[in-house]
DNA sequence: GTCTATAAAAGGATAGAC
DNA sequence: GTCTATCCTTTTATAGAC
């Protein structure tokens, strides 16, 4: 691992003369590293993917980290916002969560989403600001918003978050349950739009039931 | 990979002569393999690391695949029942639900869970058995294991589960919230047992609360 | 069964020409 | 900036002696 490995933010994105090469390394090693994992990626297989020679990838990215980190960066940054609804004030909670819950399963049980997950999980000792980096744009990200929501809701209906960011976190924990279980591992197909309606409702409904008022929470 | 890769069944735990090798090889291989995934992990490092040479491992596993079928495999069976409680009839619903997330939360936070949940996740792809038998040593059997609880539970008190097992899952889902999340990121340390207890008492209050019979669940 | 030594291949990284 | 050709290390797997 090389000290260059830091300089991902000023590789992904600038006015290069030569952007063209650029974007086909980084659209190459994108498909490889998240297909195979950081070990099992080649250079020699992302350069002839991508359809340029090693030296010329060496010369953009330094190393074989620096550009899995450029990589990784630019997915986790991509994620931001991503899977969470706008709190849109004229809709009904319960219409919230539901949007909500349909468009992050949407996100994370995307075939790219699955593979970029288990690519950090699996090298996030290796690469500990990937795995910090990702949290943050990913489900830190989508708890913090929707606590927010949550938090504004005061004295809107038979409902009530004492904690809204904890509720958050919870809401988006059930959201992982043994269908995302089974989606990652492999176990099973990605799970149509009618799966992905039915298990935001109900996992929106025992949400808004755990936190009615009637119940001690 | 090898057609070998199947016999891994009989290669952990035959009363053959030499065992003693065969069990560092084994414990060697296990340390290496969920240290650093399979990719990254290399023969001759676990040669070292059990005291034998390269040439032993082959004549006990034939190849590498064959190796690390055989290592994942023997931690997935010993994964199975653990992490849930007995089903204690002299219990409360409560109590029972408390234990079961107390022992199922210090199982997948302990060290080598996370680690082989890591190796399984990254390698589900090349190794679609292993991810299979995970899945059901792990989350399906402590699913169905309460789901068959929770369906034991008519007229106990005011609360009902129309659908036992998809509760059970929801209830295990809510277990793996935030604070498993940055654990297997490593983002922090690993929780202390106050930490596991109040996640737990959480857990189950909210649960307990969206499956009262006030709620429309 | 176990060891040492080695084959055979793959992959990260670099040199030098254009 | 980009390419071809090459170096050097690592790694899986095997051959053959004891």
């Amino acid at each position: 691992m090389t000290q260059s490995a830091v300089k991902f933010d000023q590789s992904i994105d600038q006015p290069s003369p030569s952007t063209a090469k650029r974007d086909a390394i980084v659209k190459a090693a994108a498909q490889v590293f998240l297909e195979h994992g950081y070990g099992a990626a080649s250079m020699d297989q992302i350069a002839q993917k991508a359809g340029v020679s090693k030296q010329t990838i060496y010369s953009h990215f330094g190393a074989k980290d620096a550009l899995f980190e450029a990589i990784v960066h630019s997915k986790c940054a991509a994620l931001t916002g991503r899977g969470v609804s706008s709190p849109d004030e004229s809709k009904s909670l319960e219409d919230v969560l539901y949007d909500t819950a349909s468009s992050f399963l949407t996100v994370i049980l995307a075939p790219e989403s699955v593979t970029l997950y288990r690519t950090i999980l699996s090298e996030c000792v290796r690469f500990p600001e990937l795995a910090s980096a990702f949290y943050r744009s990913g489900p830190r990200s989508a708890c913090d918003r929707l606590g927010a929501f949550l938090a504004s809701i005061e004295d809107n209906e038979s409902v009530e978050f004492k904690d809204p960011v904890a509720s958050a976190e919870m809401y988006f924990a059930m959201l992982r349950g043994d269908l995302y279980m089974q989606c990652i591992l492999s176990l099973r197909e990605m799970p149509n739009d009618n799966e992905v309606a039915a298990y935001a409702r109900e996992v929106t409904d025992t949400f808004l039931d755990a936190h009615r008022i009637s119940g001690n929470n």
